[in-house]
DNA sequence: GGATTTGGTTCTGAATGCAAAAAAGGACTT
DNA sequence: AAGTCCTTTTTTGCATTCAGAACCAAATCC
């Protein structure tokens, strides 16, 4: 599963099927095709300008990674996006965060160290403007940095693919102010970990910071559930 | 990343599509196609008795797991098997057996420690009679089962994906038969702490024998291709 | 002699075509 | 009405076809 493509040498010029499959997990992330609907096969054709030949291979290939569901003679489905599952997603996400802790602390150069600082701060005015989606972003971004500073390709892919599916579900409901609130104040002691380079306790933080994270998001998720079948 | 396929409620009738992807996964770790060749994509459609069309598509996602790369315009290889990349595969698989470790210690019932016991002990069997091909095999069993205690389907699929990956550098070399006594002392204790329900000492455990096998499986492989050189 | 162009050939990627399966619709029975 | 059976339509999966790109080798040029 290597979906941020580890960084092939001479910089392959992106192929029509790489277009399409990182242009429909986006649309499917963005909430774009529902969740649990079938997929649209014939406009999706239109919208790319493509024959459906590349669209079913992007299919099979977005299979693999669970955003799609294929079930053989009856079609291919956006993967439901469903509590249960999406707290299994965490919980595994959890497994790469206490790794990721681990290594990132030794690994981690003084260069990225003030990076993950900025964007620490970025992080911060955007909470203090009171900007959603931009803080959204950022925080996924602060993840993905940090996950790098592991320096390890598999996990780097595998945290991408987790974050996508999570991301999913937040684009259903919107950020919890008081969570995030809670969620930099985390940030701030996952970063004095980090510059402290103190493995253990920055596994712990990220770990715990995931555990607090996903209970907010399945929270909502729940919510929104239950408030959308009345 | 599902290969095992989250078990689908009416027991889809596996279609052509789940068989070549589940066929060429299994010739390429078992080295029928050779780490680094071009993929014989014409060969391929005959012996399976297929178009191009669904053979394209079964590459499409195996490369999203790995064990293909596609090269724009220039067609697809068996990923190349390099002990720098295995290195962080192992590193990866550790991370997944360290929750494996956390969680089975605690979700396992009293039955599964029984199936655990027997498989372990099938393990010592083979290991006396020197049957090496079966004692791969059923240790390869052995730590599925084990991280399907953990109940997390998510980390199933990825655990079943990096064996598959360890699975084909294996098959290029001899067990060492001084590593299967260690490794068959390490089982020991893990069943020792997976029956105390010892998470952290399971955990720890599961490690340092991933660690230990990883060491001794890319010494294998480097020293395997540093003959290969002469 | 070595690099470079050029011609043909093969391979790759995607569009199209076609057969089988599933869904949708309708008439008939009870 | 609800249910069954049958017809029609649509969708799905795969084979085939076709255009363009890469490859290979002989011929050409410095």
């Amino acid at each position: 599963m290597t979906p941020p493509k580890a960084a092939s040498s001479p910089e392959a010029p992106a192929s029509l099927h790489d277009h399409l499959v990182r242009t429909l997990r986006e649309m499917i992330v963005r909430g774009e095709l529902g969740s649990g609907q079938k997929v649209p096969e014939a406009r999706l054709c239109e919208t790319f300008g493509v024959s459906r030949t590349p669209l079913r291979e992007a299919l099979k290939a977005l299979s693999v990674e669970g955003l799609i569901t294929l079930r053989p003679n009856r079609g291919a489905v956006i993967t439901p996006l469903d509590p249960a599952h999406l707290s299994e997603v965490f919980e595994a996400k959890g497994a790469l965060e206490h790794f990721i802790g681990l290594q990132a602390a030794q690994r981690a150069d003084a260069d990225e160290l003030d990076e993950m600082d900025a964007l620490h701060e970025r992080l911060t005015a955007a909470e203090a403007a009171g900007a959603a989606a931009d803080y959204t972003a950022l925080n996924d971004r602060f993840h993905l940095r940090m996950a790098q500073l592991a320096r390890n390709g598999q996990i780097i892919g595998l945290y991408t693919v987790f974050q996508a599916k999570i991301l999913r579900a937040r684009h259903i409901v919107n950020e919890d102010p008081a969570r995030v609130a809670r969620s930099l104040a985390e940030h701030g002691a996952i970063m004095a970990a980090l510059r402290a380079r103190a493995r253990l306790d920055l596994a712990e933080r990220l770990v715990e910071h995931n555990t607090r994270t996903a209970e907010a998001v399945i929270r909502q998720i729940s919510e929104a559930a239950a408030g959308g079948d009345r």
